[in-house]
DNA sequence: ATGGTAGTTCCACTA
C-alpha cells in the first residue's frame, strides 16, 4: 500500500503533473491539498479513466481538499464536525482498512496576524477530532500540508526561519501535541540525509539552492507504522516545468 | 529591511 500527500497549489492547472503522478506513481490513495477549485470543475473524469474513486471537498480561489483512492472509499467525513469553519481543509474516509484524514492546516501568514491565532485554534480543533477518530479507527494516518516545520532540521536556513510562521514555538508545540496523540512523523521512521525538504519558494530559485522546508507530513498511528517500510519525496515532480511549489510525498506500507 | 513568484479573481489577496 502507498499513501501520498502532494499540495498541487491549483488541480486544475496542475492536471497534467497528477496525471503523470498517478500512472508512473500508482499510489493506493492519494490525499491532495489547495485545490482552488469548486468540486464541480474538478477534473474527476481524468482520475476515474486512470482508476481513481475521487472524493472532493472544493471551494473556490483558496483550500479545497480532495482524497483519490485505487480501492473504494468508505465513510467519507467533511470538515472537522462540530467546528465551525467556512474553509474547506479536511477530508476523511477510509480506504483498504486504514482510515485516511487528509487536511491543509492553515498557513498562519505571520504571528502577529489574525490568520495565525486562527491557525493555532484550528489545531486545536483539529487535535480534539484526530483523537476521536484515532478511538474509532486505531489503524490511522493524518497527512497533508501542516504549514508546520517541526524542527530547525527541517529548515534550510534556521537562523532566517526562526520566530517566522511555520517555524515558531506554538506551532511546533502543537504539532508535537499531535504525536503525542499517538502518531509517527513517517519519514523521520528511517535515517534521512540533511536537507529533506517538501516546499520550495517559487522566488530566488529557491528549488535550485535547495533552500526549503519540511512541511507536508504523513503521520502513522502506532498499529499502522508497524508495516512501514520506506518513504520517499517525489523530487522530480518539483524539478517540472510550472510545478506546484509542493513535492508530492509518499511512505510504503506492507500489506498487514 | 525588502522583495522576489504563482494562482485566482476582478485587479487584491493568499501563500
Amino acid at each position: 500500500m502507498k499513501i501520498t500527500t502532494w499540495n498541487v497549489n491549483s488541480v486544475n492547472v496542475r492536471l497534467a503533473h497528477l496525471e503523470q503522478f498517478l500512472k508512473e506513481e500508482s499510489p493506493t490513495v492519494i490525499g491532495l491539498q489547495e485545490l482552488k477549485s469548486i468540486s464541480e470543475k474538478f477534473p474527476i473524469e481524468a482520475c476515474e479513466a486512470l482508476g481513481y474513486h475521487a472524493a472532493i471537498n472544493g471551494q473556490p480561489t483558496y483550500n479545497g481538499v480532495a482524497l483519490l483512492s485505487r480501492l473504494p472509499m468508505s465513510d467519507i467525513l467533511f470538515d472537522i464536525p462540530g467546528f465551525e469553519d467556512s474553509e474547506k481543509r479536511v477530508i476523511t474516509a477510509t480506504v483498504g482498512g486504514i482510515r485516511v484524514i487528509n487536511a491543509y492546516i492553515p498557513n498562519g501568514q505571520s504571528p502577529d496576524s489574525d490568520k495565525y491565532h486562527y491557525k493555532l485554534n484550528w489545531l486545536q480543533h483539529f487535535k480534539a477530532f484526530i483523537e476521536a477518530q484515532l478511538k474509532r479507527y486505531p489503524e490511522l494516518v493524518v497527512i497533508g500540508d501542516f504549514n508546520i516545520a517541526p524542527t530547525d532540521d527541517d529548515v534550510h536556513d534556521p537562523k532566517s526561519w526562526k520566530g517566522k510562521v511555520l517555524c515558531t514555538d506554538a506551532e511546533r508545540e502543537a504539532f508535537f501535541q499531535l504525536l503525542d496523540l499517538g502518531l509517527i512523523d513517517g519519514l523521520r521512521m528511517e535515517a534521512q540525509p540533511a536537507g529533506l525538504f517538501t516546499w520550495w519558494d517559487y522566488r530566488q530559485n529557491g528549488f535550485e539552492k535547495n533552500s526549503g522546508i519540511r512541511i507536508d507530513h504523513l503521520l502513522l498511528s502506532t498499529i499502522v507504522s508497524r508495516r512501514f517500510v520506506t518513504s520517499k519525496v517525489h523530487l522530480e515532480y518539483r524539478a517540472m516545468e510550472r510545478p506546484s511549489d509542493h513535492a508530492p510525498v509518499s511512505i510504503r506500507l506492507k500489506k498487514d
